[in-house]
DNA sequence: TTGACAGATCAGATCGAATCCTATTTAGTG
DNA sequence: CACTAAATAGGATTCGATCTGATCTGTCAA
């Protein structure tokens, strides 16, 4: 999935996510702007850090902090998102049996299910030769019913 | 997926425990079982901090550090694995087509992968009431071409 | 049973990510 | 153009994870 746009494309992109932003009641900055772009231009999943490199070529004075709270921004705004279970503490989990998780985004709970028909997912081919698998799961994000109650936010 | 085990059952495993300890050349020390043990008896996936807490109910002097270390060799051993994705930075993704991820538990690279049959996976039917899910994905984990090169670890 | 030692532990120091705080700046509006 | 709510900068703080160096202790061989 190599991110090569062409210019028209990232263009049509960035007039789309000020769209996006004016309908969610944001106001389009240009740093929003540069690490939407920043993000949109490259695939390897970049920390808040890395972004904030990037976005610093066009802006010198941008702070991490900035760049982190628009990277959160929009992912609520769904112009990007997170990568599953980043940026918590670690977990571990003494449950050896076939389960998969779900993590509520509110709380950072994680619950276990099982679901039979996930137990076995087969692994696609052409990946198979490319990396040593050692585990895979459906992994699933929401709202937990705790925190759905609790009035909103 | 309630925790509740006879004592027997717990006997068992804490042979078991025992038993891959010696057979991957660790030593069996308190300590260890008894992070072990304060694992397998909850089904909440604690942080360090959380198991440590409770540890110490047995061992007072147990440090944070020796918590951390332990459950990161258990992990190591198959004793028990870290919930997926947790304990890194938060990692942003703006690739919003449909795409799953593998990550490489050595180096932290994450890389995109697409394999249709795994984009409209269905959720099960008792979680529908339960949770609003916003998010459902693959997840895979294992070790990338450069790093099974990398002579080892 | 004991002694030696590799491996494990402890406690405090350090590092790094994320967040908070407050003064300042700015996009959007009329 | 002026006003205001929202956004930003950057330093301080918090918290999780890791490192370091000084002990301590399972394990194993004698």
């Amino acid at each position: 999935m190599r991110k090569i746009m062409e210019k028209m494309d990232i263009e049509v992109k960035l007039r789309g996510f000020e769209d996006r932003c004016r309908q969610n009641g944001l106001k389009v900055t240009p740093q929003r702007v540069a690490v939407y772009k920043a993000l949109i231009g490259t695939d390897t999943h970049p920390t808040a850090e890395e972004v904030h490199k990037m976005v610093r070529r066009d802006i010198r004075s941008i702070s991490l902090d900035t760049v982190n709270r628009t990277l959160l921004t929009l992912a609520e705004i769904g112009a990007a998102f997170q990568v599953e279970g980043t940026g918590q503490a670690r977990r571990f989990d003494g449950g050896l049996e076939d389960h998969q998780h779900f993590r509520c985004i509110k709380c950072g709970k994680i619950v276990d299910f099982h679901y039979e028909p996930f137990d076995n997912i087969e692994i696609p081919a052409h990946l198979k030769g490319q990396f040593q698998i050692m585990r895979k799961t459906v992994y699933l994000e929401g709202i937990c019913q705790t925190c759905s109650v609790t009035t909103s936010n």
